[in-house]
DNA sequence: GCCTTGACGGGTG
DNA sequence: ACACCCGCCAAGG
């Protein structure tokens, strides 16, 4: 369920972004600074890469620090990635997730509220 | 062991 | 806002 300390690096992601509520996104390096290890970001989206046929790990809300859809090329079609944030009221411009700062969701309060 | 490769991020100009 | 540059770190050759 949530990130236990012995699960894998991978399993911490992936706990956390399914816990990305609807209509929301978070960044690689927040999901990092979340589990503890700050440098690890780049070793998230790799994380992420690796979560295709996991249909529950929601990996269209993950983007990278200013909103940027970097991850689209991973998805078939990669135009895939605007449409599932857009079915979720999500806009998307340029691959630009719009009013960011209003729609990013840091998991770190998740990780406060259960200590 | 060495080198390259990234769904990254911070700093700087 | 834009463009670089550099530090990260684990996997794979």
């Amino acid at each position: 369920m949530f990130p236990k300390p012995d699960d894998s690096f991978f399993e911490q992601v992936y706990a956390i972004v399914r816990r990305i509520p609807r209509g929301r996104v978070t960044s690689y390096g927040a999901i990092a600074r979340a589990l503890g290890t700050v440098r690890s970001s780049r070793m998230v989206g790799w994380a992420m890469s690796s979560a295709h046929g996991l249909a529950d790990v929601p990996a269209h809300r993950v983007v990278n620090r200013v909103g940027m859809l970097t991850g689209k090329m991973h998805f078939a079609p990669p135009s895939l990635m605007q449409k599932l944030l857009e079915q979720e009221s999500v806009k998307v411009k340029k691959d630009k997730v719009q009013a960011f700062d209003r729609v990013f969701w840091d998991p770190i309060e998740l990780i406060k509220e259960l200590q």
